[in-house]
DNA sequence: GGTTATGTGGTATTAATTTACCACACATGT
DNA sequence: ACATGTGTGGTAAATTAATACCACATAACC
């Protein structure tokens, strides 16, 4: 949950929410109802992007901040939504992950096997 | 593209886009533009079961119908979004899915894999 | 008990998105 | 030429979502 890693970063600098947001320059009030899941996460990339550079993150990181600012705020990441062939998938991927229940096991199998898919070399 | 399909249902039914309009209450002007896909699909699910009900489409078709309204809106569709267990799982599929140029090939042996997965029955 | 630091609630404001209205263009048939 | 049917463009209105403002609550400190 993005309310959950921002707000963890912010603690692991030992900033108040206050100091924090002066120095992101973001609404305090606002940002404390995002810290608890209340208020949706930024939709603006540009906020998002600052977040990761504050908190100094790698792009792995990063990515997956961005990630989770979407998926809590409902949408597709826009780089997937953006690549033609990565939308196409996602139908497929929906029918095929619903309408099953789907068990830790056989989710962490899933994610293995995509990940095996991704990376023939290994 | 949720705008080919309704359009093509449409015209299945020979309807005049203002004739169909009428029939499920719709405003002709913005649905013209909902078909060339310049207006974003119809937000409101009581309106896409309406869609889904006028063409009488089974539940296959209709979650289909769904899909790609969410996509086209950026979204994740609501049931998706609501299940944390597939929740969950975004985030990995997301990153397994990006980063490496997925051919047709890869991708159509991913999605079966996922099926497969889901299938472990045959 | 006053003062400062911290986070939060309620609500107003602003911004973005979505939908509806109206007039027009282009055909087709009379 | 006129009327009718069909789709569309431009824009206003309405709805929804996001953000910011201000006042308050609680605790720690002097």
């Amino acid at each position: 949950m993005f309310h959950e890693k921002v707000k963890a970063l912010r603690l692991e600098k030992r900033l108040t929410l206050r100091d924090f947001c002066q120095q992101v320059k973001l609404d305090p009030s606002n940002w404390s109802k995002v810290e608890r899941g209340i208020n949706p996460p930024p939709g603006d990339v540009a906020i998002l992007e600052k977040l990761a550079d504050f908190f100094e993150m790698n792009d792995a990181d990063k990515l997956e901040l961005m990630d989770a600012a979407a998926i809590d705020r409902n949408e597709l990441p826009k780089d997937i939504a953006d690549n033609d062939m990565l939308a196409n998938a996602l139908p497929a991927f929906f029918r095929a992950a619903r309408g099953h229940e789907l068990t830790d096991e056989k989710l962490t199998e899933l994610i293995e096997d995509i990940r095996k898919l991704n990376r023939p070399d290994q």
